[in-house]
DNA sequence: GCAAAAGTGTTTATCATACACCCATGG
DNA sequence: CCATGGGTGTATGATAAACACTTTTGC
């Protein structure tokens, strides 16, 4: 580390993956050399910002270093920047690491999201970082917990009014996978026969001409999320419904 | 101006005002005492942050200083962090007026909604800043332009998902208004029966007994927008979404 | 009395929901 | 042959869209 940090500004990364059953979130140990902690404490992959770099550019270079791909999907989420948020020991400790003097950070949260498949796995691994299930993050370091919850409610939103359920599934998916992914996010049970319906009348779904293999049970069609149609109907929509206050 | 300001972050602020017929945001003349550009260069209210201070109540410090009014609605809009958006002489303005040294500025854009009076009209021409049409303003200093216009694209997300229309208006207003209001926003035309049924049918329009005078056609009844009742029905909606005890 | 905007209902099409059975496979 | 999840259609209710005329006022 050196002093072309910018010592004020950080990005941290919420990184959701997908593993075909659960959402999951990247979580790495913060290297407290002095304090024992009773309890290990987590936080989300992030890094001060080097004085030459953009902002995006310094979330994917963490999302890299952490997950070895690049090009994923990745957001902004929101800034957090109380100016207690990052006080006492946990300013001492990022003084120490990035070698800088600081009265403050403040940092700008994004969110991404993958399939998760073993090489990801072997590497965040040997990154000492930890996929846990969203479901049982219980505490975090710093603000984490809130941005961690914050992530979660757009991906909600997202998850709606997008499509970006396909960036965490691999390419190739069944409607099962599709279908409790979206009930696994928002919360919700989903009619299988409306779900159909409604993702087939959507026109982006190719069906391909594989299917499960050694299921015990009527083996399941493999689709792929047409992007280049999506696209192009997207451009084309007009906006319908100017009023959508409960949704 | 003094030390306490910190150099590496900044924020701006899209402050629009509706004045009953067209949208307006508040720009400020930069002034550039060396420089004499041909055009009258032009730029959206900011500050850089002190260092004890949350961004959202630096934007709300700028959003006082330039209107006179607090309270008002506000909203982190995006971060912007190229770190070329500051250089060279808007770098070297930025380093004299706050008297710091710093290689880059990255900002965080705020957005906040107004209806405009003549108290805040004075109190604005005080400030030498000046009220524009959106739909006039052609080139802006800095990024600005590029803030301007991701501002405006997700106002017109939030009026469709939220009742942010009433930030805007006067707290007695006629439908015609409230329709005209969408209608600049969107940037569409809406049939008025359909949008008067749907206005009503949300139930958070209160209607008073009076009427406007002195028009030379059938005067329009003024309404009130009752928040109590919305954010009632919000509450009850999100703990539905949220518990499902009996299934 | 006429120009100008306010206000008012009905019909039709579209979309969301609720709901139950047969099919293909592995063991 | 049975357990398991895949895959299919229809009927009903809710919501949005299209559409034209009468009312009230100032001048």
């Amino acid at each position: 580390m050196d002093s072309s940090f910018n010592p004020s500004v950080s990005v941290d990364c919420v990184i959701f993956g997908f593993d075909g059953s659960a959402l999951k979130i990247l979580l790495v140990e913060r290297d407290t050399e002095k304090e024992v902690d009773a309890a290990p404490d987590h936080k989300l992959p992030g890094s001060l910002i080097r004085q030459d770099e953009d902002l995006r550019s310094a979330a994917y270079r963490v999302l890299e270093e952490m997950t070895g791909i690049r090009n994923i999907f990745l957001k902004q989420l929101h800034v957090f920047s109380d100016p207690e948020r990052v006080v006492g020991n946990e300013l001492q400790w990022l003084k120490e690491y990035y070698k800088v003097e600081t009265p403050r950070v403040i940092t700008v949260a994004y969110y991404s999201l993958l399939k998760l498949n073993k090489n990801i796995e072997l590497h965040t691994r040997r990154k000492q970082a930890i996929w846990t299930d969203v479901q049982h993050v219980r505490h975090l370091a710093l603000d984490h917990k809130k941005i961690l919850m914050e992530a979660l409610s757009t991906l909600s939103r997202e998850l709606i009014y997008s499509p970006v359920a396909f960036e965490l599934l691999p390419r190739k998916f069944t409607i099962r996978q599709l279908q409790s992914l979206y009930e696994g996010i928002l919360g919700i049970e989903i009619d299988n026969r409306n779900f159909r319906k409604k993702i087939f009348a959507s026109g982006y779904l190719t069906p391909t001409s594989e299917y499960e293999m050694n299921v015990a049970h009527k083996p399941a069609r493999y689709y792929i999320f047409n992007k280049t149609a999506y696209e192009k109907e997207i451009r084309r929509k007009i906006r319908q419904g100017f009023i959508r206050w409960h949704e």
